[in-house]
DNA sequence: GTAGTGTTACTCGGATAAATATTGTCCGAGTGACATCGG
DNA sequence: CCGATGTCACTCGGACAATATTTATCCGAGTAACACTAC
């Protein structure tokens, strides 16, 4: 039960991507820069995101990453899914029908009730997560998080986001 | 976010043990013999739950584990923090002040909001699995499961469990 | 027949290797911007 | 002065090690039951 540290990193670059102006991009190694992580490893994780829909990369000078969505259509579920995968944290090995035993395989048509109580509680971790938006956590940001932090936090995007000389609309 | 396959070890053998009457024990042997596992390995987390209060163990012949309380009052929590331990899955590394930046540590005082948002879905994911009693699972179980299965299970364990002679309350 | 005692076999417990997943790093392919050259 | 073109530097992308965690195993300490002996 541990999350990868890679979500982490993944969200802050997605809450940073949000806050520069549309159109705009951001390439991975400012983004690692600020966050004090190896550019390689952090571009991992941006690909997935990629892969997943929710950012889009642009090569090239003037390139990087942007969101492919409004922030406030990404919910941290979809980060949290891209980055761990979508298979739950749960998974039902079966383990009651490995005995000895040997009984047909059709008495287990039925599914297991641990598996089910345990998929049961990851809804409700999921619904949570879905609920959290990048619009939200943005809002909840400037609120709460202290007026130095976010001036600080502008000022890097100010100084690192590239705006396209040319819109796109891939 | 992958849970231990112990997890799933350790959940059906305490669901076998609040099968079995009331003083009775089950060594782990037969446990681990039940799900096809390596009893050196079960032990492990059973000396978990032991730990965390869940389990009794008892030593010698006859010995083994049982249930330290009623099944109603054990959820699936408690076991999943046992084996797991009791840290949340998302553990905010505070990348947010490891950039160069270098801001005075004041400005952080106030909690990251990214943590904020992950350990309210955490909240409701505990939540869900506290709601998750063993007593609960055992309802389902004689209900959902196919009778035959329940039938193999219960005759596993009036065939293993070891009742104790003295009444002991240790 | 009963109590005491020694042995025994069974249990759990912790310390120790192998396997797997995660984390971190490197180098290569691709692309758009820039400078240069020609008209 | 304007357009086309070639070069270049910067970007992301995937393949390759190092580390941490999880999984699996072995051997040892402890304990209660059992059998035996003495009373």
């Amino acid at each position: 039960m541990k999350l990868s540290e890679g979500v982490e990193a993944a969200i802050h670059a997605a809450l940073t991507l949000a806050g520069l102006e549309r159109e705009a991009t951001m390439p991975a190694s400012a983004l690692a820069g600020q966050f004090g992580q190896s550019p390689s490893y952090l571009l991992k994780h941006l690909n997935a995101l990629t892969v997943a829909g929710i950012l889009q990369s642009l090569p090239g000078p003037a390139g990087g990453y942007r969101l492919a969505r409004l922030p406030e259509a990404i919910s941290l579920l979809d980060i949290v899914l891209a980055v761990e995968g979508p298979r739950p944290a749960f998974r039902c090995a079966e383990i009651r029908q490995r005995g000895p035993a040997a009984l047909p395989v059709s008495v287990f048509a039925k599914p297991c009730v641990i598996n089910a109580a345990m998929l049961r509680a990851e809804k409700a971790y999921r619904a949570a997560l879905a609920h959290e938006t990048l619009d939200g956590l943005m809002d909840a940001h400037t609120v709460q998080t202290d007026p130095r932090a976010v001036a600080a936090g502008c000022a890097f995007v100010l100084q690192n986001q590239r705006a396209q000389k040319k819109s796109k609309t891939v």
